[in-house]
Parts: C-alpha cells; sequence; structure tokens
DNA sequence: ATGACCTAACTTTTAGGA
C-alpha cells in the first residue's frame, strides 16, 4: 500500500494537481496540511467521485488538516485529545480496525515579521509538540499499529536545507523544537524517509520567493512515521519532486512511503 | 527594468507562511 502526505496550501487552489496526484498515485492514505478551508468549503464531492473518503480538521483562512482514505475510517478526533482547547485546526486522527492514522501540521513558531523578538509563537509551538508527544506516547501503548504523515515545520539536521547560515535563531532549528522531533524516534515509531535514506539529501519545501525551486533552495520539512513493528514491511520512501514543478504547485511537495501488505 | 511568491479574507491591503 501507498501512504504520501502533503502539505497542499490551500485545498481549493490545489484541488487540480490533488486530483492529478489521487489519479496518477493511488495512494490508499493521503494526510493533507494546510488545506486552509472549514467543511463548507472543502471539496467533498470532487473528492469522493475520486474513491476516496475525507475527513477534515478545518479553520478558516489557515491551517486546516484533512485525512483522505479509499476505505471509511471511524473514531475521528479533530484535535490532541489533551489538547482540545487548541483553537488551531493542525491535527486529525482516524482508524481502522488494525492502524491509527494521524495528519499533522505542526506550527512554525517564527515571529511575525513586524515583531521579531516576539517568542509566543515558538512557545505555543514546543507546548504544541510537548503534548503531540504525551499523546504519541499514550498510543503507543496501544494494540493498534500507527501511521503518522505531516509537516513537522523543523530543519532536522543542518543538511536539511541548502544553507544553514541563513537559518540561524529561526524556530525551524531551534534547538529544543529538534530535541522534541527525536523524540518521535525514541517512541516505536520510525521515520520511513531516513530509514531508507539516512544521509542523503532530501528536500520536500522549495519557497515561492527567489526562485527557489528552479535553484533547488529547498529543505526538508515533511515526513512519514510507521510504528516499527511495520518496519519489515517497508519497501520504499521519498519524495515526488516533481509535483513542485506542476502548474500551480504547492510550496512543499509530496511525500511517501510503500508499505507491502501484512 | 534597480525588477524577484502565493493564498484567503467582510479583498483593492494585510497577515501568514518558513
Amino acid at each position: 500500500m501507498q501512504i504520501i502526505s502533503w502539505n497542499v496550501a490551500s485545498v481549493r487552489a490545489r484541488l487540480p494537481l490533488l486530483t492529478t496526484l489521487l489519479l496518477e498515485k493511488k495512494p490508499d492514505i493521503l494526510f493533507l496540511q494546510e488545506i486552509k478551508a472549514l467543511p463548507a468549503t472543502f471539496p467533498f464531492k470532487n473528492i469522493e467521485a475520486l474513491g476516496y473518503q475525507a475527513y477534515i480538521s478545518g479553520q478558516k483562512g489557515f491551517n486546516g488538516v484533512a485525512i483522505l482514505s479509499r476505505m471509511p475510517l471511524r473514531n475521528i478526533q479533530t484535535a490532541i485529545p489533551q489538547n482540545d482547547t487548541d483553537e488551531q485546526a493542525r491535527f486529525i486522527q482516524a482508524e481502522d480496525d488494525k492502524t491509527i492514522y494521524i495528519s499533522v501540521y505542526v506550527p512554525n513558531g517564527n515571529a511575525p515579521m513586524n515583531n521579531p523578538t516576539d517568542t509566543t509563537r515558538l512557545h505555543y509551538k514546543q507546548a504544541w509538540l510537548n503534548l503531540f508527544l504525551q499523546h504519541l506516547n499514550t498510543l503507543s501503548l496501544s494494540n493498534k499499529q500507527i501511521i503518522i504523515g505531516g509537516d513537522f515545520n523543523v530543519i532536522a539536521r543542518d543538511e536539511d536545507v541548502y544553507n544553514i547560515n541563513a537559518f540561524q535563531g529561526n524556530a525551524l532549528i531551534d534547538p529544543t523544537v529538534r530535541r522534541q522531533f527525536a523524540e518521535i524516534t525514541n517512541l516505536p515509531l520510525i521515520n520511513t524517509l531516513r530509514f531508507l535514506h539516512p544521509t542523503e539529501i532530501i528536500y520536500s519545501f522549495w519557497d515561492f520567493q527567489m526562485g527557489a525551486a528552479q535553484r533547488n533552495l529547498g529543505m526538508l520539512l515533511d515526513y512519514i512515521f510507521i510504528s516499527s513493528r511495520m518496519q519489515a514491511r517497508l519497501t520504499a520512501a521519498g519524495v515526488y519532486k516533481d509535483y513542485r514543478y506542476k502548474p500551480k504547485p504547492s510550496d512543499h511537495a509530496p511525500v511517501f512511503c510503500e508499505l507491502q501488505e501484512a
């Protein structure tokens, strides 16, 4: 089976490319981030016509995550259970008989441009990641296997960005955030991309500005994690980089992994 | 030519993204 995670940067603006992705790659599960839509404006009909169920945690204008699945899912959670007062839609969880699926959009954490010393957003990011880690820790006690796809908004290693020197002080390389990201793999979870490609230079995001895509000025922000017990089924992981160079792209490319049937 | 992004929103300007 194929799993894909993609920060679409508006599901409505990306509907043509989303349609292409579903038809070309035929994923069993597609995790989406930054859908920037409420249920009233989410294109359920278009997606259902392509043979997918869509489950969303929506928000007007910003954020918003979704899980698209060929098979119906249940027990939908639209926020981290310990964080149900979060006003930002950054988490959705659903499950079937064997597996829990989670789509996450980790906060960016950088200060607003007009107030560069404001650490409110960084602290929100760190607190959010703590709650997320607590939730994963709880889930790891469950009998079900786990698949998580998301935009983690972390440059995990200096080599994961075109020029680390340009990112000093940036929330994407904040030491606490990097430590929190590393803690995910201390759980019984595998970073699929880095398990199969431990040191390769791989990017999943290229800024819309500065001709970044054409100059390959990218960074790696998006990942799919699976339960450690699924390790033997993992046959491939990577980035569909060509989707960053198609008409009307997102600034993120889809990331994928392939799992042999159990 | 002193230039260089994209999106949503109570849209004609601003905030957010990373």
